[in-house]
DNA sequence: GAGTTTGAAACT
DNA sequence: CAGTTTCAAACTC
């Protein structure tokens, strides 16, 4: 008897239970979002009056205005997209699509999931949960002291009257609606965002799997972090952990294993079909990925902490171009699109930037290397005509060739013979040029006496030579201003620490030039 | 299933 | 804001 419709509806359809927190929101949710409901005039019109509609987006309890027009707006009105989601005679339940509805709602409203829903990191999921990832299974807390009127309680965090809970005292029910609401106004007070999904990023409109978990992974980032002392973060006691997304700035975390590339992450996902993670291992250079720890710019929540830290005391209130972080972290960025920072107020707890695309990735070394190499190349192919004029031309000597070939080479950085003798990297060759030149230089200079055709040579060539590492140069200042912008190389902010009469990027920009230029 | 560990939430 | 307590889920045995 205690079981009323209310509760039937649920079972139906754990969603209608979930969300029955906002129940009219989440019906005109449900009504947009799967177009499973047609256009009730009727429904529309009483979801317009819902003083709470504005929270529709934001996953809010509503305060229902009283309990039976709740039970009608709220329950029985979602009775028939419940159906409409039930398993068809020939589907198999764990294969049923479900609505996205679960999108709307609380993506990690509590963070640790009972048991009765187990869900496994990374797309290994249990039969007690769907394919998108929608709970088949209501929640059922066990909360003792808090009478499931507390964030503890996992029902009432995630927007849900208790149902068939094995919770004591428990007032997360109807018939306590006023000490519910109560409860929620207090919460409420607290933490405005309390009910709010907790995972900033979540993605949205994807329906497959492997893209939606890897979008997830990509993208998402819990909104607060966690702190996790103990578990490495790789243990379900661990919010992000638990909601699939890697540790973030946001965390406090300590010895987090939680990162995109942790080896601990991904022994401990080993054998299992997280194809997100699979991909992002693949998609990430390993020599880079080293180079780039030794460096000291390995991705770690920590590290990025630090450089959070650092940068907010140099940068304060800054956050990145949300548009511009999605572009990096899906690793389409352009060298050259530094992203905007912009100022934000009014974020208490933001103190700089959101995401992990102002940390030094491998990828961003992976560019810089890109970069070096066309623009090596592409002095190269401007200058390999004179090349081979000096080649074909009959009033060089041999040895005149030779040394010219030497001199002149743009491609000190490619040259293939001595590439092959000894591999080095495009940066490191783009630097060798400036040494070589000045040996080179000197050798000319000890040389003596110079034709009027080799003056003229070696005034092109070091013309060559100015206009090559001009555009290296220029490059790699880009690049390192983006670096700058980024952040700190182990914990030291460049643009504080590196040069104590440090100038402003502007003048050191100008400075780079200069110098460049000679 | 009981006991322990863990970390978020709540409190001070 | 930091430290402590409370709480319930996760985990271990």
């Amino acid at each position: 008897m205690e079981k009323s419709d209310h509760d039937l509806s649920s079972h139906q359809n754990p969603l209608a239970h979930q969300l029955d927190f906002s129940v009219p929101a989440a019906a005109a949710a449900a009504a947009v979002e799967t177009k499973m409901i047609d256009s009730s005039q009727e429904t529309e019109k009483k979801l317009s009056q819902s003083p709470l509609e504005d929270q529709r987006d934001e996953d809010l309890p509503s305060q229902p205005s009283g309990t039976e027009e709740q039970h009608r707006l709220g329950v029985k009105s979602l009775e028939e997209p419940v159906r409409s989601w039930q398993p068809s005679a020939t589907e198999d339940a764990t294969t049923t699509q479900k609505p996205p509805m679960h999108r709307l709602g609380h993506p990690l409203g509590k963070c640790r999931v009972s048991k009765q829903e187990p869900l496994t990191p990374l797309g290994q999921r249990t039969e007690a949960e769907s394919k998108d990832g929608t709970p088949n299974k209501q929640k059922h807390c066990n909360c003792k002291a808090s009478r499931c009127l507390k964030l503890y309680c996992e029902c009432f965090a995630s927007g849900s009257y208790c149902n068939g809970c094995n919770c004591v005292n428990c007032q997360n029910n109807l018939e306590n609606e006023s000490a519910r609401q109560e409860a929620i106004t207090g919460t409420l007070e607290r933490n405005p965002d309390a009910f709010k999904p907790k995972i900033a990023g979540s993605p949205h409109g994807i329906n497959d799997l492997q893209e939606d978990v890897r979008q997830l992974l990509i993208l998402g980032k819990h909104s607060k972090g966690c702190h996790c002392k103990k578990s490495g973060c790789l243990k379900k006691y661990c919010e992000c952990y638990q909601a699939n997304v890697f540790c973030s700035e946001n965390c406090r975390c300590q010895d987090c294993k939680n990162f995109e590339g942790s080896e601990e992450r991904s022994a401990l996902l080993h054998g299992s079909h997280h194809v997100s993670e699979t991909y992002i291992q693949q998609t990430t250079n390993a020599a880079l990925s080293r180079a780039v720890s030794t460096s000291g710019f390995l991705n770690t929540p920590e590290s990025r902490k630090r450089k959070s830290k650092d940068a907010s005391s140099a940068v304060p209130h800054l956050v990145q171009n949300q548009a511009v972080n999605r572009v990096i972290r899906n690793g389409d960025t352009s060298l050259f699109s530094i992203p905007n920072n912009k100022a934000v107020s009014g974020s208490p707890t933001c103190t700089y930037r959101s995401s992990l695309s102002n940390t030094i990735q491998p990828r961003h070394v992976k560019d810089l290397c890109t970069l070096l190499v066309a623009t090596s190349l592409d002095v190269a192919n401007k200058y390999s005509d004179k090349r081979r004029k000096h080649e074909k031309d009959p009033s060089l000597d041999p040895a005149q060739r030779d040394a010219n070939e030497i001199n002149d080479s743009p491609d000190c950085v490619l040259d293939s013979t001595r590439m092959d003798e000894k591999p080095l990297s495009p940066a490191t060759r783009a630097l060798m040029c400036d040494d070589e030149h000045v040996i080179t230089s000197e050798k000319e200079t000890s040389a003596g006496v110079k034709t009027s055709q080799e003056k003229e040579d070696a005034d092109t060539s070091s013309e060559i030579y100015l206009e090559k590492e001009r555009q290296i140069l220029s490059s790699f200042r880009d690049f390192l201003i983006q670096l700058s912008n980024r952040g700190s190389i182990k914990g030291t902010n460049i643009k504080t620490n590196t040069n104590p009469s440090r100038k402003e990027p502007q003048d050191e920009e100008q400075s780079h030039r200069d110098s460049s230029l000679g």
